[in-house]
DNA sequence: ATTCGTAATTATGAATTCAAAATTCAGTTT
DNA sequence: AAACTGAATTTTGAATTCATAATTACGAAT
């Protein structure tokens, strides 16, 4: 019989997505952090702080290269993505059009199970609403509500790219996503949105998602 | 006065996007070449074939990677993506709504010079049709068309995206875009489309491209 | 002959080293 | 004082080296 071993040192993941998902947090953190938009990365002094070599640290940031959130200039590093008022625009606009097809998709193809769990997360979206407190608790539920739904709909690659649409968002204003009067509001279109799913009503809930997204836009704008 | 010198030997990109576009070539060579969808990526045996280090080929793979051309196992080393069928209907599927929301979005924006350049893309297409041969060039307009379609819709987030589709999309089948008796109905369908363009119909120009990346599908499924 | 265990080999992940380009800084000239 | 030149420093891009995990090969035991 084996002693039980602790496999706390097998490595999960390599240290390059280790060390990407440390620069995102830095990233999104933005003018609170450094590393706020437009800023230039500095290698050698992040790679020192994170006691490591430049050789990880550059992979990570091509990976962050990849989902957009920096950007490379040839032979002068690589800077945090400065995204402009028509981005904005332009990045919402997909997460509505991806995001209302998932809806549309998920009207025909979610199992009533999974209608239940989306229904449990809305749910707790209206409970924590009501709780005044805790706006980060409701950002990160509304999150989940968006993802679940994503994944219900059952296309990875749409997944993947809403999900890199996201972090590009929170590049900015993140925080304005979830202004005071926006909760309410939001709540309301979740529950056109749950009942349209529940109708099984597909072109309803295209446009009641599209129509999610995009006050999203106006708010954050 | 400066004499006239040459700067070709001012390297134009980084090396491992060099790299990069080297391994996608051969990728999407497919079964005719070595690199096939599922086959294991020998880091060693390319970067001494290229004559470079394994640096920046590990760093052309993680942009693959990105793409979703290559698939990294932690540990195990990188391969070539291989898609299945639910997969390939999954990317044609956002193709269409992306594309098409480009095409809606195009019938409003666009203007009358940029619809002329569309439409001299179309004639070159018939062109290409009426000479029987050179498949290859059909293609590649084809593709022009496509891409300069997503241009003028001017969102570059999507551009990049469904450029991205369209890699992983020719890991496989990707000559059966153009079965013999395909051509002609893709030019029916491109025409459908430049029609509503002209029209600054958003809903038809909208409706013609679904159709048109639908039957897409049919014909490579 | 098959299976288990261990040694040798191979490949990956990461650190270090090296070369070349870009930037900064100092000194000189106008 | 401003502008130009060139050396010193910094920083990127790439090669090399090193450590460890994984695979393979080999041999012993059942």
């Amino acid at each position: 019989m084996n002693a039980p071993v602790s496999y706390s040192h097998l490595k999960p993941r390599p240290l390059y997505e280790e060390v990407a998902e440390l620069l995102r947090q830095r990233i999104f953190a933005g003018k609170t952090g450094d590393l706020e938009p437009g800023a230039w990365i500095d290698e050698l002094k992040l790679a020192t702080e994170y006691g490591i070599s430049r050789t990880p640290l550059r992979e990570a940031i091509k990976v962050l290269a990849a989902e957009g959130l920096v950007t490379m200039k040839m032979r002068r590093g690589a800077y945090v993505t400065e995204v402009n008022e028509k981005d904005l625009r332009d990045v919402f606009h997909l997460m509505a059009v991806l995001e209302a097809d998932a809806a549309s998709t998920a009207a025909h193809t979610a199992t009533d199970k999974q209608l239940q769990e989306l229904d449990a997360l809305h749910q707790q979206l209206e409970k924590a609403a009501k709780d005044r407190k805790d706006h980060i608790k409701f950002f990160t539920l509304n999150e989940s509500f968006h993802i679940r739904l994503l994944e219900v709909s059952n296309n990875k690659w749409a997944g993947q790219m809403v999900a890199d649409l996201r972090k590009v968002m929170k590049l900015n204003r993140a925080q304005s996503l979830l202004k005071a009067g926006r909760i309410e509001e939001s709540l309301a279109e979740h529950a056109a949105i749950m009942a349209a799913l529940k109708k099984r009503d597909a072109a309803a809930a295209q446009a009641a998602m599209r129509a999610h997204i995009e006050s999203g836009l106006e708010a954050a704008a």
